[in-house]
DNA sequence: CTGAAAGCGCTAACAT
DNA sequence: ATGTTAGCGCTTTCAG
């Protein structure tokens, strides 16, 4: 179990001042040359140097320049829950984009607000990141406290929020497009599965698939509301259905919520579409459910990297914005919507 | 879009020294108290110091104490695909188990071997992090380079490799317990979805299936590779129920694959469990398919957890080792399994 | 019990 | 064209 000494805690490796001892330089003659690539350098001892640093396959130390510098070149994400692929791929989305611009990624998962708040002090206090994505709710008192005493660059994603900057996507229009489907197809009594008291983009949603309801002359929607999960999805939808006038055809505004849609209606023995049509959102797994659901496209992982591209431009102080990226919700005609029954 | 200067990258706070001079006593003194609890100073200065640091919200500079210390308190996770629900739920434990243990989690999604390469080095070399849980397989070349060039602890996680140490399941009781359930069952001709060129994780599931196979008197079972995807799942259901004399039972070595395959069976106008039988493995996702799949569960997370545990073990000089979780595999019974057909 | 000094590895302003 | 100096914020001997 117990074996001599510890580690070094990481492997010893070349430093500027070994390079130049080599080249016999001083080392800020070499920080110049393998940063700025060393104009105002003899040709000749620029060379020696670069020859010298591939020879030991010379890395800077990050945390010694980023204490100088004053970055970390590193960003923060906050997310409710990784398990959930509507998350994982909007994350997807963000560390790409924060690769490509020379960051590395710190995740942190946090179940509510107070653990938002413990997690953001402890990456903001402790200089951890340059900056931070944000895709938990932050509207309670703590959160809110915890940015604005110590603020940091930030941008929600997917979220917005009274405390900073946000990167949506339009999700009236595709509460209006999942509306049109299901009235498209002849139904009239419409239900909606969401989280409106909590999530301003559910909100949107319904926003948007009511408006189109009452164009269409639908007096009524029924709603239930769901925690974003499969589990969710399936308690609404046995809440929805047990009504006196249920409806024929629903929209579940998230496609977690629509697979447990699905699995309540098989288990009341509700047959999708026929006795039941189900519109939902897109992913990986809506495609292999049974049946396949009729969904609505979300450019996840480009708002993902969006919130990474306005965090970098907050970061170098240009003037931040809230933006709502502009790739309208597309609609995949799969199997989970037909006419109303009867 | 241009508005004035840079944010200070990272808002201004209470170093040691401004403590120092509000208490009138050197840094050392203050770091003292701060860190060992000031033993061996005297409790007045100590208590002032402690107030002082209070009132300023006093937090630590990680880079400068890390720089100091050779530390960096984070810890990196490799891992080939985010939304997949089996890393997702591993990295979960792995995480959590991390930030009690007082590190920050740096995640990175590489796809293929080379990136893995990449993004090894580029962690490790820039010294970035304390040790690294590796869930990517690491056979290749430029893998096995990278860590052997530039070695820092690390330990792989649901994979086992022979360039370190590991944490990994019961594959082979998981494996044995799917064959079990479906000879139980009364199936004799069965069939096996796997990844068992790739994946020894795969490999030792399907040892497992076989050897109580082969007890059980059965000459043969049919085998389909997949990629771990539910497209993979799906496509090896086609080409196993393609064949000649298809199998009336199949284990689906995880639980994508699993769903895949659920898929394929309906579209092929196959009845689960009439027509065929099938057992995957366990996961939120697995409850809420058409039918609920009937499982075998997994500790993912406390395998994770473990990584993390073993890894700080390392760390601090611990005689590293492969360790098993011994929690072991059980079969949580839902719809999709009955006995053959006629 | 407390302070002075050195240094982790790097960058950047200034001097030569 | 190159070196000197100073310092980022912290920890850790070693003296006093």
């Amino acid at each position: 179990m117990t074996s001599g000494e510890p580690l070094k805690p990481t492997a010893t490796r070349a430093t500027l001042k070994d390079i130049a001892r080599a080249v016999g330089v001083d080392v800020s003659t070499v920080s110049k040359v393998l940063n700025d690539g060393g104009i105002s350098v003899r040709a000749q001892t620029r060379q020696a140097i670069l020859d010298e640093a591939r020879r030991v396959n010379y890395r800077p130390h990050a945390l010694a320049r980023n204490l100088r510098t004053q970055r970390t070149g590193a960003l923060g994400i906050l997310l409710p829950d990784l398990t959930n692929p509507v998350y994982a791929t909007t994350v997807r989305g963000a560390m790409r984009q924060a690769e490509m611009a020379g960051y590395v990624t710190l995740i942190a998962e946090v179940a509510d607000e107070q653990r938002s708040a413990s997690a953001y002090m402890r990456l903001v206090s402790e200089r951890r990141i340059d900056g931070l994505i944000i895709a938990v709710t932050a509207e309670s008192r703590e959160m809110i406290e915890a940015i604005e005493g110590n603020p940091v660059p930030h941008v929600f994603v997917n979220r917005r929020s009274s405390i900073g900057r946000s990167v949506t996507v339009d999700d009236q229009a595709s509460g209006r497009l999942a509306a049109q489907t299901l009235i498209d197809a002849g139904h009239t009594r419409l239900g909606f599965i969401g989280s409106v008291p909590d999530l301003d983009t559910s909100r949107r949603r319904y926003n948007g698939f009511f408006e189109v309801c009452r164009e269409a002359g639908l007096a009524s929607v029924s709603i239930a509301n769901a925690p974003v999960s499969r589990r969710g999805g399936f308690d609404a939808l046995h809440s929805l259905m047990g009504g006196r006038s249920p409806p024929t055809a629903i929209f579940a505004f998230n496609m977690l919520v629509g697979i447990g849609a699905l699995a309540a209606a098989r288990v009341r023995g509700i047959q999708v579409p026929r006795d039941l049509s189900v519109v939902s959102l897109d992913g990986e797994d809506a495609i292999f459910t049974a049946p396949p659901l009729t969904a609505i496209t979300t450019p996840l992982a480009e708002m993902g990297a969006r919130a990474v591209i306005e965090l970098e431009a907050m970061i170098n102080g240009r003037e931040p914005q809230d933006v709502v990226i502009d790739i309208p919700p597309r609609l995949v005609m799969r199997e989970s919507v037909g006419p109303p029954p009867n």
